[in-house]
DNA sequence: GCACAATATATGTATATACATATATTTGCA
DNA sequence: TGCAAATATATGTATATACATATATTGTGC
């Protein structure tokens, strides 16, 4: 469908206007099937990607600066999530030791499990509606765009 | 600054899944700008976009499930954000004489001055990066990835 | 006409975000 | 060295979303 049919406006002050609208839309469309998604293993996406980041320090643990530079989210509140991740089993944090303001977050075996589990299922349902041509331009404008 | 600069992200299992990420990523970067742009006026951007909608039924007051249809954010809770808008005055909410089960929402003067207001400043900083014949590949691209 | 399904909306609960503020620790500089 | 500024994290509050459930009203088949 395309968005003047999803959301039944037919007028935009530019077509910058409308791709903005599209691209909130979008994000909306897939935030709803990632929840889906992730429900299933009882996270949200955001601890999700939290875990992800966590995996990706190979054995490094993170400090909560770290994590909040490479979410998708960037204002949110890393503890809380981390709290969560942890009263789960998922995450431990403990003091640094180096600087006691900081504190050093890492995966679990249990984390790992998880992620293991999810492996690349995420997405398989959506990555066959455009070409790798197109997903290409896609990145190139939506970088662009952000200046 | 490219997604991967942005997350510190190098790997992606394809194009594809590497621009959902940065769809979401760049509607969160959007997210953020209107935000900050809404709180001038003491309304969210869904709130302004309930709105808007009104605006846009010239007269005729719409039902929730209406709202609902129209909004960018499918499953929010059309219910509280008109109570919100109501107690600042900016909707009026009455039943509906033909349908006792459903509310007639209708913009009052002060929303309509207030969406006066605004004008058409939204975006105005967000509309220069690209240029049209990238926002209408941008529109067409997302509307065939949600299929 | 009436019982029951369908529909429209409201609300309770859990989660997440945005921002302000609080607290603890480290850094820097006089 | 000592003290103020800077930094890292935690938390309080308001807002919004997702979903389940509750309530009121309408439609429908008999």
């Amino acid at each position: 469908m395309t968005l003047e049919e999803e959301i039944k406006q037919t007028k935009f002050k530019s077509q910058t206007q409308k791709a903005i609208i599209n691209i909130l839309f979008t994000a909306g469309w897939i935030g709803n099937d990632h929840h889906r998604f992730f429900k299933k293993y009882e996270i949200s996406s955001q601890q999700f990607n939290i875990l992800r980041i966590l995996r990706g320090q190979n054995e490094n643990p993170a400090s909560m600066g770290l994590l909040q530079g490479r979410m998708l989210d960037r204002m949110s509140n890393a503890s809380r999530l981390v709290e969560k991740l942890k009263q789960k089993g998922l995450v431990d944090r403990r003091e640094c030791k180096i600087d006691r303001r900081q504190v050093d977050v890492s995966i679990t075996k249990k984390g790992l499990d998880l992620l293991e589990e999810i492996g690349s299922k995420l997405d398989d349902n959506l990555i066959e509606t455009i070409t790798e041509e197109e997903a290409i331009a896609l990145n190139r404008i939506l970088d662009k765009f952000r200046g």
